[in-house]
DNA sequence: AATACTTTTCGTACACGTACTGAAAGTACA
DNA sequence: TGTACTTTCAGTACGTGTACGAAAAGTATT
């Protein structure tokens, strides 16, 4: 009857999992059979097997048998292997201290997301997770983060509403650009297939698409370039006016209030 | 020595495979064993197997099983999944009609940019490719949209260079948006676990994060709208303003030319 | 001490994508 | 006719994520 099962992962983000350094002795206090493996270790483990083989080597079986434990036993730890990745790169963006970030709104929203954006870019995984459903509600001590930015566009004069689509916009322009890059930096470590070294539109129809093939030999030059802060600001650029011009009065007042340059 | 073997998928984006409905008599006019199987009548079937069972029951093995082919036959016509599903997804991309577009450059850019969300979107599993390296360039007929949107901002006044991040940056927020979208979906039709139903960030410290808490009850809510179209608004609107202060007699010129209203 | 209950562990099994290898089935030329 | 060459086909095998279910190892209760 008593369906309990209650494994590790079903409680909150907070995995109260003892220190315990192994199995042994250690009064739990609980009933059932004692672990032999926490949460902490396993993703202690996952970080080495990363730093020293590379994340795509990063597999389930690898890091069970790196533990010395049986492959499905991780499962009651963690509930996939997205939920590890998850762990991992929340852990890493906790330990993000938080800076000085600029007193105007729209300056303190740009280095927040320009902080969002570097941090995770710089993990290559990171990729597989980013659009994981949950992802800003997993988000343990960095909310701060995206409190930032909506606190940003709420000083600049945004209703509550408007703050958090101003946040999911740039959310989305964020992801898009994270995961498309990675993908073609990915790609360009493959050693290139020839196809992919000449230009791009060479064989379109000029006369339908002269942009195209005008552009298309410095396309992929072009591409390379990392342009994420100049789109950022245009996003953001876009948006506060956007919001001023749905509710011009808050946003007077706004301005009237914290007396921003502008 | 000779090192030839040229597959199907290696050839260009046109795959010139006759189309002999079996591999039947057919005189070929080339060397080697014909071919019982053609690219067409794999992404045939594929889109038969889509469906009729989903596209999250398409995989290799199904598809060649549905074909009547042995699974490694299939890697003659087609490098990867992922560049099955891009044939697919470019194959329909392509059929989507060209419509009449506004004559004034900014209108355009945004029709045109909808027009492409729209279509991707309403393909759940294009999520799996979007990001995929040289999608763009793989685009058959349905370049036109990439033109449209570059041409726009070069007729709005931008450098071909600046056009061309133009574009990039809309793709960037594009994919960002229909890969969250896609993923949030996703979960809300598994059947909802309870901690999914209630308020994001409600054990959070009010002090520290007062506009999250205050917002909280209502993140999902605004979370679930679709405001693709805002955002997209305030990027071009942001772009096209970065672009006009950066260059700003081309602009005018422009506007000038065209006497567009603005 | 014996039994019930709870929690963790892990062996087995399935479907997946795909690398590798060699057989099969044609054409071209001797 | 036979031999070489080219292209396509498919069997086998590896490593993957993970569903399922049974065994193990404790505590709680009788």
């Amino acid at each position: 009857m008593s369906t309990a099962e209650a494994p590790g992962w079903r409680k909150g983000t907070a995995g109260r999992n003892d220190g315990t350094v192994s199995g042994r002795n250690a009064p739990h206090g609980r009933t059932g059979r004692p672990p032999v493996t926490s949460r902490a270790q396993i993703l202690d483990a996952a970080r080495r097997l990363i730093n020293r083989d590379g994340w795509e080597k990063l597999s389930i079986r690898r890091l069970a048998t790196e533990l010395g434990i049986g492959t499905m036993t991780l499962y009651h730890h963690v509930r996939d292997k997205e939920d590890l990745l998850l762990l991992l790169i929340t852990e890493y963006a906790d330990q993000v201290p938080q800076p000085d970030l600029p007193g105007e709104p729209r300056e303190r929203i740009i280095a927040t997301a320009t902080l969002v954006h570097d941090a995770l870019a710089a993990w290559p995984w990171a990729a597989e997770v980013l659009t994981a459903d949950g992802f800003i509600g997993r988000l343990g001590e960095s909310v701060w983060m995206v409190e930032s930015i909506v606190a940003g566009a709420v000083d600049h004069g945004c209703t509550p509403e408007q703050a958090v689509h101003v946040f999911r916009h740039i959310w989305y322009y964020t992801v898009g650009e994270i995961l498309v890059r990675a993908h073609s930096a990915q790609q360009a470590a493959d050693a290139g297939r020839p196809a992919d070294r000449e230009p791009l539109f060479s064989g379109l129809d000029t006369s339908r698409m002269p942009h195209l093939v005008a552009i298309g030999d410095r396309w992929r030059t072009l591409s390379a370039q990392d342009t994420y802060s100049q789109g950022l600001r245009a996003l953001v650029d876009g948006l506060l006016a956007q919001a001023a011009s749905e509710t011009p009065h808050r946003v007077a007042a706004a301005k009237r209030a914290d007396g921003s340059a502008e």
